[in-house]
RNA sequence: GCCGCCGUAGACCAACCGGUAGAGUCAAUCGCCUUAAGAGCGACCAAGUGCGGGUUCGAAUCCCGCCGGCGGCACCA
């Protein structure tokens, strides 16, 4: 390449190519996509954002990769349907409302707004007709909606139960936003406390979303949310109370083969019988514990290294088993909110009930014993499996056996029998605060809860709010909004002043992409069977049990209502890792955000997306550096180097032949697995070949690397493409295709070990025998020199690979 | 404590089913070219794959045990 030619050639300025096409391309509507088409529907969705007001590197870390994969797609011929919303209704635009005497409304629109420009400033493939705004009521009706539905089907109802307050956000929070004890979002320690609140009826399908069959989801995800539903297999039993009453307790205990050895019981503080059983004599110290243990934070209760303290309720109860009568009391270890909230306690074979026994004076039994022989006394709780002992009529049975046994023999008694307990509860949606969809029931003196008519929906969000961050729910202070009449007496009445928690808008907003105006259900059924289920899923890997489980559940609640007519909302799961800066997620609230602004200003927005493909696996995440922002630019400028450079003329290259096909095949399969880091290299390795290359080779090559390129960098790519003479779009071109034959290597370096050691490496043609391979190995004169004096045990041939000759000392 | 993932040049990362440890990028070093300034081009340096065993003709890759990092679950009866 003449020194003059480079000189003519326009410099790369990203800052003059790329806002042009993107207003081009808003222009001519490339990014709508049609409902119908000669092409195959493929709906990929990505999960929308909050609008907090920026875009940050870590939304480009999400948004544009997942961009790439959904243009990528277009050009392999779907008709790829990519939405964008906001998850527009949440606690930050309250927050902003106490702080900075904005609107929550008028804060989220001011973000929105902004972001939106932000994704156009990215390149970004997006239908915007279909955008989604989960705090607009023509969405959140639908919630309401949903609602009453589930309410009919028993799938929603209210409860009074012990549940997580988080005190500086002032709202209860599902179990699912708890992490640690602590507060998903702020993280300060949650405590529980004891209150009505509604609830979506989840675990009736805690079975079924324990299979994965229909879908493709990382094992990740799939375990996470198996042992987040934690379901365990053992018995329920009744242990009647002694004494008038004619209460019993009922347990449940993965080890019913260990009933012989239970020799007291424990309640959860909070358990209702706690008040009815105790003995006058221990009442006062009953109370003083269960005080204690109500206003305890989480975090300190359930910390695992703790002294298991407890008192003695007085009160008895008869182990049938034995019997026996044992002694009831209660311990905070045992927690109301799983099983029944109260256990046998079998010190002998449980570590809990061990210790416990040991500090409190209570009785250990030994009941299991691995060889069915009693060892006498027990230093240790012995947990394993074995022979029951001392168990009556069971002595001698295999604990596998007994559990069983044991469990057929409560049912047959009328006390118990197997059952199934999970971890998971049911789904908390009542949220003391205000920027959410109101809960449309009304509570009337005389009909008690009432839901709102169907057609009173939606029941909006009052406006005028005073947002004092204290007292409550805000919609309380609200007499316009609370004051109304009753749907079945017409009499006055309140209306619930709690929102509803924001996953719920986020667990089927994928519905509404299809058509968010669509007034006369929550989904326009007839574009759901063109598009639905989702085909493609991507986001992060901290929605694997909240967002994704709950969706999951909508989806089969909305199923089992008549809505939908598939299992699972979302075939395809893949989720990108996270972006690490300064040791933390990339977060507004956490104050780390990395602005992408300036690097779009200097490098471009091509530049931006590709470096964060090119960091490293997508799924793996990865620590944010921009140091290594130069090198794709430079790419960038080598490509378009050779996309304005004369390629000169001479005779078909069939190395840049061989180069070029080679690369389709590599980011073709690259982009199908998401690895997109590899994908690029294979496009840095073919651009430097082609610095060195001329002719019709090069030519070609270069018109395919610019097709190869689009999905990854929009904007260069739509600019060579017409630069070079192309018409239309280079986004609606056709993927090349990938020729196998021309891609084939002709020649191979054939490696020649000795004893697993590399001696020699010769060319050779591609596709020799095992027979002619080893014959070329044994000819070459270094391999003979060095088989002197040795015989030659046996000959393993990788074919086109090497060699490797076994030799053993000539005795 | 239990379960899972990951440890490869100074840094980020490749290496299909076990088959030549290096595709790509940054940084370092040395050049070339151009310069008002971006920039461009070339060369070169660099690890034997966290540690210790094992299986194998052959191990980064498979197995076992440690160490380190990350994530999930965790008083769940």
């Amino acid at each position: 390449m003449a020194v003059e030619d480079k000189k003519r050639i326009e410099r790369y300025v990203p800052a003059d190519i790329e806002p042009k096409w993107e207003r081009e391309w808003a222009a001519s509507g490339l990014h709508n996509t049609p409902d119908e088409s000669d092409r195959p529907n493929f709906y990929f969705l990505t999960m929308f954002p909050y609008p907090s007001g920026d875009i940050h590197v870590g939304h480009w870390y999400a948004f544009a990769p997942a961009d790439c994969a959904a243009r990528h797609l277009r050009m392999r011929g779907y008709n790829v349907l990519f939405p964008m919303g906001f998850d527009a209704f949440g606690i930050n635009a309250e927050n902003a409302a106490i702080d900075r005497k904005i609107h929550p409304a008028v804060w989220t629109e001011k973000n929105m707004a902004h972001m939106r420009d932000q994704f156009r400033r990215m390149g970004a493939a997006i239908d915007w007709r279909r955008e989604v705004i989960t705090c607009y009521p023509e969405f959140y009706r639908w919630n309401q909606w949903m609602f009453l539905k589930f309410l009919e089907k028993g799938l929603a109802y209210r409860a009074e139960a012990p549940v997580n307050w988080c005190p500086r956000d002032e709202t209860v929070l599902a179990n699912e936003q708890v992490i640690a004890g602590r507060c998903e979002r702020c993280d300060t320690p949650v405590v529980k406390r004891q209150m009505t609140q509604w609830f979506f009826r989840i675990t009736a399908y805690a079975d079924e979303l324990l299979r994965f069959d229909e879908v493709d989801w990382p094992e990740r995800v799939r375990v996470m949310q198996t042992n987040w539903i934690g379901r365990s297999e053992g018995a329920d039993i009744a242990f009647p109370v002694e004494g008038e009453s004619g209460e019993e307790i009922r347990v449940f205990t993965t080890r019913p083969d260990t009933i012989y050895g239970a020799t007291f019981m424990v309640l959860a503080p909070e358990h209702p019988l706690v008040a009815k059983i105790t003995a006058p004599s221990r009442r006062a110290e009953v109370d003083r514990y269960v005080e204690r243990a109500r206003n305890m934070e989480e975090i300190e209760r359930t910390a695992a290294e703790r002294v298991r303290t407890g008192v003695d309720t007085g009160a008895f109860a008869r182990n049938v088993f034995t019997g026996e009568r044992i002694p009831i009391w209660i311990a905070d270890y045992v927690l109301q909110t799983y099983g029944t909230g109260a256990i046998m306690a079998v010190p002998g074979h449980d570590e809990r009930d061990f210790d416990f026994a040991k500090r409190h004076g209570l009785e250990i039994r030994e009941v299991i014993s691995p060889d069915g022989i009693e060892q006498g006394s027990l230093s240790a709780p012995y947990l394993g499996e074995g022979r029951m002992v001392r168990s009556g009529p069971f002595s001698g049975t295999p604990t596998a056996d007994g559990r069983r046994a044991v469990a057929e023999e409560a049912k047959r008694r009328g006390i118990g029998g197997p059952s199934v307990t999970y971890r998971l509860r049911d789904w908390l949606i009542s949220r003391q605060r205000y920027w959410g969809t109101p809960i449309p029931v009304v509570y009337c003196d005389t009909d008690g809860a009432v839901p709102v008519r169907y057609e009173d929906l939606p029941i909006a969000l009052p406006r005028d709010v005073e947002f004092t961050g204290r007292g409550g729910s805000p919609l309380a202070h609200v007499p316009s909004f609370v004051n109304t009449t009753c749907p079945k007496c017409g009499g006055p009445a309140r209306r619930d002043i709690d929102t509803m928690d924001t996953f719920v808008d986020s667990s089927w907003y994928m519905y509404r992409y299809l058509d968010p105006k669509f007034a006369a259900a929550f989904m326009d059924k007839d574009l759901g069977r063109k598009w639905l289920p989702v085909h493609q899923y991507t986001g992060g890997i901290e929605h694997a049990i909240l967002h994704l489980l709950y969706m999951r559940f909508v989806c089969k609640a909305l199923r089992d209502l008549g809505e939908l007519w598939f299992d699972e909302p979302a075939l395809r799961l893949r989720n990108q890792g996270t972006i690490i800066f300064g040791g933390r997620k990339m977060s507004k609230s956490r104050g780390n955000v990395q602005t992408p602004d300036e690097y779009v200003a200097i490098y471009g927005a091509d530049t931006l997306r590709l470096f964060l493909m090119f960091l490293g696996p997508w799924t793996q995440g990865s620590d944010w550096d921009a140091s290594g922002i130069e090198g794709v630019h430079r790419f960038l400028n080598r490509v378009w180097m050779l996309g304005l450079t004369d390629p000169g003329a001479g005779p078909r290259d069939r190395a840049i032949d061989r180069a070029l096909h080679r690369t389709i095949a590599k980011v073709t399969a690259d982009l199908e697995t998401y690895h997109f880091n590899t994908a690029i290299a294979a496009m840095m390795e073919l651009s430097n070949a082609l610095q060195h290359a001329s002719g019709p080779s090069r030519a070609d090559a270069v018109d395919k690397l610019i097709l190869l390129l689009a999905p990854f960098a929009p904007h260069i790519a739509e600019e060579l493409w017409h630069r070079r003479g192309g018409t239309g779009t280079v986004h609606r071109q056709t993927w090349p295709a990938y020729d196998a034959t021309l891609a084939a290597a002709d020649e191979i370096t054939l490696v020649i070990q000795i004893d697993g050691k590399v001696r020699e490496r010769i060319p050779a043609p591609a596709g020799m025998s095992i027979a002619r391979a080893e014959e070329l190995a044994r000819a070459n004169p270094k391999v003979r020199a060095a088989l002197t004096g040795r015989d030659v045990d046996r000959v393993v041939v990788v074919p086109d690979r090497i060699v490797n000759i076994v030799t053993r000392r000539r005795s």
